[in-house]
DNA sequence: CGCGCGTTTGATCGCACTCAACCCGCGTGG
DNA sequence: CCACGCGGGTTGAGTGCGATCAAACGCGCG
């Protein structure tokens, strides 16, 4: 199969786990065009208030949403990682609010807001798939506030690695033997709202503590269900059962 | 006209606002059925985990869904004011993950789900406007994430009293002449991600430096310009300009 | 009148920020 | 070959914003 079909069959993964999708049209998200773009670490691939015709399906490396105060500080709103649309709202909001980053050196497929139209068009069902695609990312947001209003710092991160594992899990990584989380210090502090100096300080708590284990670009974590604990992590916010969206439903 | 009718109005304005609709499409959702329920303050009208097969839309008063930790901290993740369906998501996500509560009394509409499926199949327009809605509740969100990361608590509410003034135009108030929010300290406190206390002590600094004026549920912004350059606020993530959603579009 | 809720204020504490170094690995260029 | 710069990580010392604990006040209501 090809590159391009790959990063589709991920999509479709993502999309049938939440949503159930008939044999036509499953084949018609697997037909879907689109150009492959390769963007370097660092680097804004969708920019602020540009009109776009495109959404971007994340292939390979990872992506993050940012908004920023008027000094320069930033706040990642959400991670996207490969098999994750990452701006499929764009198909109803193409004047993108916030800008899209690579946090490391990513693969992108630019997907025609044409084609996703089109095909929302004839499949109804599918439309609603794409919806409700994107409330898992509210859904996400969501646990997000939560964190940066009521978490202490090591809560937050430990909350974010849980969150990363599981989220991991389709791309072929387990909890237990490790998964690939190709972000910087910086990055992870301007997801949890912290300063770099003091996420440092915290993951030092979490290797010392035995809870995981990271080097580099890879983290592994050693006591799951502790770590879990300390995040009061629920996964349930993740993994909504398919629902059948077609008309006329039970 | 009667009371139904005038809710349905509202929301009709607010997805107009945001996507254009043909004269059948509006007569489409003027005409969604609906039941009148009305709920007390500090009443949860959804509850965690539930099942439901409608989707509330606040007539009057003001609603929030809420997150908690472990130790009983609450977070609110989001507001809704009259005229905001607020949990349109249920649609395609009818187990909520979150609860919805009335802060104040509130008066809500409940739209069963079948007719806004079948209005959505009927329209695939709407059904993009739908998502669309969504998309605005997101973009709040992102901006309440970077408030609560990276913004101080002065800044934070600032942000917040500018915002619910906005949100509250099309309801008949203006920033001058102030407008209605119908919510304790302790609520602000939630929604801002701050204790009670440092909430008073917030908007006594706000009162004393003359920008906003408190009177119990009401609030008359004293000097716009210096409240919203404190909270950096830029109303184009709520204004997000009408867009054409039907097929074909050029 | 007494109770409860929401608001207000004071005193102290602590988590995370700020400022400042320094280390390390890597790529680049003299 | 080494010098150098740079990005990322690590550590220390001091500061401050907002939390915590505690008490009192005002008001509506039973």
């Amino acid at each position: 199969m090809s590159a391009g079909q790959r990063g589709l069959e991920l999509f479709l993964n993502r999309l049938l786990r939440r949503s159930m999708l008939t044999d036509a049209e499953q084949r018609a998200i697997l037909a879907l065009p689109g150009e492959e773009v390769a963007v370097e670490a660092n680097r804004d691939f969708i920019r602020m208030g540009e009109q776009v015709d495109h959404a971007c399906l994340i292939l390979e490396g990872l992506a993050g949403r940012f908004a920023q105060t008027a000094s320069g500080e930033r706040q990642i709103i959400s991670l996207q990682l490969p098999g994750d649309m990452a701006d499929l709202h764009s198909v109803v909001a193409p004047r993108t609010s916030l800008p899209l980053q690579a946090l490391a050196r990513t693969r992108i497929r630019r997907i025609p807001h044409a084609a996703l139209i089109a095909v929302t068009d004839a499949f109804p069902a599918i439309g609603r798939a794409f919806w409700r695609d994107g409330i898992v990312d509210q859904s996400i947001g969501s646990q997000a506030l939560l964190s940066l209003g009521r978490r202490k710092a090591a809560a937050r991160l430990a909350h974010l690695y849980c969150e990363i594992a599981i989220r991991s899990e389709p791309l072929g990584f387990s909890r237990e033997e490790g998964f690939v989380f190709d972000a910087t210090q910086n990055h992870i502090a301007d997801m949890l709202g912290l300063t770099p100096v003091h996420v440092n300080r915290t993951l030092r708590q979490l290797r010392e503590s035995k809870l995981v284990e990271v080097a580099g670009r890879y983290v592994r974590i050693l006591d799951w269900p502790a770590l879990a604990k300390l995040a009061e992590f629920d996964p349930t916010y993740l993994q909504l059962e398919p629902v059948d969206l077609h008309a006329g439903r039970g």
